[in-house]
Parts: C-alpha cells; structure tokens; sequence
DNA sequence: GCGCTGTTGTTAAATAATTAACAAAAGGCT
DNA sequence: AGCCTTTTGTTAATTATTTAACAACAGCGC
C-alpha cells in the first residue's frame, strides 16, 4: 500500500474510537454516513479513508464493525507494544497519564519522569516517577521508543535532547516551544494556546 | 485583506510567541530565516504569511520585531478584551487555568466550571469555580465569548449545548469525543490520543 | 562606480487534501 | 421480473497549502 496521507491516519484513530463505542452498544453494521455524523466530517471521506486502507463493506449493509476496528488495528498499531514515557508530572502530565492509562493494548505509559525530588518516587495512576536524571538509563533499559513533553517552555529543548539521546523514536511536545529533532524521530508539536487564540481570531471575525 | 488561511492563523500565533521572545532579548530587527529557524519551518512560508498580513519588511535589514508584533495582534487579537471560560476543573482543566493565566493582553479566563461540589467556591489560579448549574447565568453576566471543554467524554455534548445555548461563539473542545454546534459557533477540537497513535504510526512505520 | 551577496516580495508550480460525480450492484417493492 | 432506492468504490475536479523561482534592490568590498 502507499503511504497514507497524514490526515488519514489522524481520522483513522477517531474512527476506530468511534467504532469502538459503536461495537460496545451491539451494532455490527454501519455505514459510512454514520460514522460521519459521529465524526462531523462528510461520509464521502469516510469511505475515502477505507478505501485507501483497502477495506471492502458490503452494499447496503455498510461495514462490518469489527472487522474494521481489527483492519485498522493493523494499520496504526504496532505488532509489539510501543513503550511511553512522560516527562514533566504538572497538571498536564498528569492529565495525560491518568487519562491515557488503559485505553489501549498496544501503546503503554510505563515511566514517568521529574526533576522535583518531591515527586520521584510517588506514583501517579499506578506509574512511579523516576528522577530525570535517570532518564537515559530507563528509556533504554525499558525499551521506550516514544516521549511526551510537558515541562515548562525552557527545558522543552533539554527534555527533547534527552530524550533523543536515550534513542527516542518518536516526540509529543506539548511545551510552549518548539523544538529541533534528528530528521528520524518523528516529532508531534501542540500548543494550547495557539489553539486558543486561533478560535478568538474567528470569534473576532464572526462578532465584525 | 482577503481571508487569511487557516493554517497563516495558526503561525502567526507562533510567530508573535517567538518575536516576543526575541523582542525581550533586546534584538529589534529580525530576518524571516530567523523566525523559520525558531518555529522549524522555511523561511519563504515566514515571508509569504507576512505578505498575507500586508507587513513590508526593511531589504537587507529584515523585519522590525517590534512593528510586527503589533500587527500580528492587530490581526489575531480583538480590539476589546475577549473572556474566555474553562469547564472542567480537571487536571487537563487546572493545567489550562494554570497554564494561561496572564499570558495575553486581550485574551483572559475569568470563570471556571465544575459539577463537583467540593471544587465549587475554591479558587483555581485565582479564578473562583461556579456551580455548572449556573453557567448560563455567568456567562451571559459577564459576556464571556469563548469555552473550553475539559469534561470527561460522556458529558462533552451537553457541555457544548450549555455553552451554545448561553450564547458562547467560540469553543474548543478536548475531551475525546466530537460535539456538534451551530454553523455560527466556531469549534476547534483536539484529543490527545489521536496524537499518540500518530505518532506511534510513524514510530512503527520507521523501525520497518 | 561596479559587481557581488544577501534578502525581500511576489508570481508560478507543485503537492496535499477535500469534495463532487457517478457507475455498479444489492435488496425491496409491485 | 422490472423498477426504484440506497450505498459502496473510485475517478475526476476543485480547493487549500506549500514550495520553488526569481526580479528587485540595498549595502558591501574593491
């Protein structure tokens, strides 16, 4: 298959979410259209997506649910489970953490890291926080190929050096700031507040 | 000015972060190649967005920070202050509380939402926590324009419809599950796990 | 002064993503 | 059976975004 455009597999992630619950409630069939309206996207992008990751439904009856759950499990998951480390256990971190924990087979948050001495050794949803400067030594010992930054704007860099150093594959930065990686980990930047001022700019917009 | 693109918005927001930073440094005259370093993007896409917003460099001397930090707010900022509120006084919510407080001029959160009636009354960040119950009340007092949702997933659309319904024009929503809302209510969402999984695509893709 | 270098502003080309259009087929209805 | 409706799968068109290309020009070195 060629590669998958990059929205693709965002919205992949948010069907099979929805198709989770969808499962749950004891449906085995659904079409397109209703897995748009659960989304708010259109069900001609919908079937585009399956289409691309190569899933046949069935004419008027839509698509089989768990079998569509199980394709795209074999896409966007890993054959062995990926390892998560988070760094940072503010509010946001432990957001992440707590809400995270469980959701999924094949990604796991198995470390946690701080550098304030209060919180290293404490467990947060059932993950103990490991002192940061043990992070190379952890990330290598456990195999963790992906980490999640929330630590205040000016360790972000430190953080991702870090964590690149450790041999780190893939970035989630949540810090304020962006940050420079190697050309082969793969790097994930959000910031709230760009968010939020983006939804200003059209409340403004909309108010003229 | 024609309609800026979506993704123009986005980077200006960026882009001021940085020029304030570098704006605090002392340096008032900066090259688009400097901005493009700092956010990790090229140089012309820093140039052809400032043409888009009007802004004429100096040749040879590059963009006075100054200058362009005020324009910048002049397009993405309203000219009054807009009130923005949180519901959810969760770890993601008190992060996000935490997290904004003070930082922007025209942009400000001045209520907070819980169902909880412990959190109900105790200040966050210095702003007091209301009763969900009357958040129709308050947000309609005090003309509050923007919400964010950080609700747990089962309570997001009703969420949203309280919003909606208290005459709220902008929401950003990032509890894992799509809400809908009028046409006229500019909506932003994000959910974190969608990021994971992406990034964990990626990770996988790589090590094949 | 003249050519060289570096930088902007802008138009054009390329790439990415969404939306539209529609043939094909399954099943229901008469 | 024949027709109508619904839904999929796919190709084509459209729209959005990024990247490339390059003219213009300011200042520097000689």
């Amino acid at each position: 298959m060629k590669t998958l455009p990059h929205k693709t597999i965002e919205r992949l992630s948010q069907y099979r979410r929805a198709l989770l619950m969808v499962h749950a409630s004891g449906k085995t069939y659904i079409f397109s259209h209703e897995i748009a309206k659960i989304i708010h996207i259109t069900a001609v992008q919908v079937r585009r997506d399956i289409m691309l990751i190569g899933y046949t439904g069935t004419l008027r009856k839509g698509y089989n649910v768990k079998e569509l759950i199980d394709l795209i499990g074999t896409i966007i998951d890993s054959e062995a489970m990926i390892k998560v480390c988070v760094i940072g256990v503010g509010n946001l971190g432990r957001a992440i953490i707590n809400y995270f924990s469980g959701k999924r087979t094949k990604l796991s948050i198995v470390a946690v890291f701080d550098s304030n001495a209060d919180k290293v050794g404490k467990k947060y949803s059932g993950i103990i926080c490991h002192d940061i400067a043990t992070l190379g030594q952890v990330v290598k010992q456990e195999g963790i190929k992906v980490g999640i930054i929330t630590v205040p704007a000016d360790q972000a860099q430190i953080t991702a050096d870090l964590l690149v150093k450790a041999g780190i594959k893939g970035i989630l930065n949540y810090a304020p700031k962006s940050v420079s990686v190697p050309r082969d980990v793969h790097l994930e930047e959000y910031d709230m507040i760009t968010s939020l001022e983006k939804v200003a700019f059209y409340v403004k917009t909309h108010l003229d």
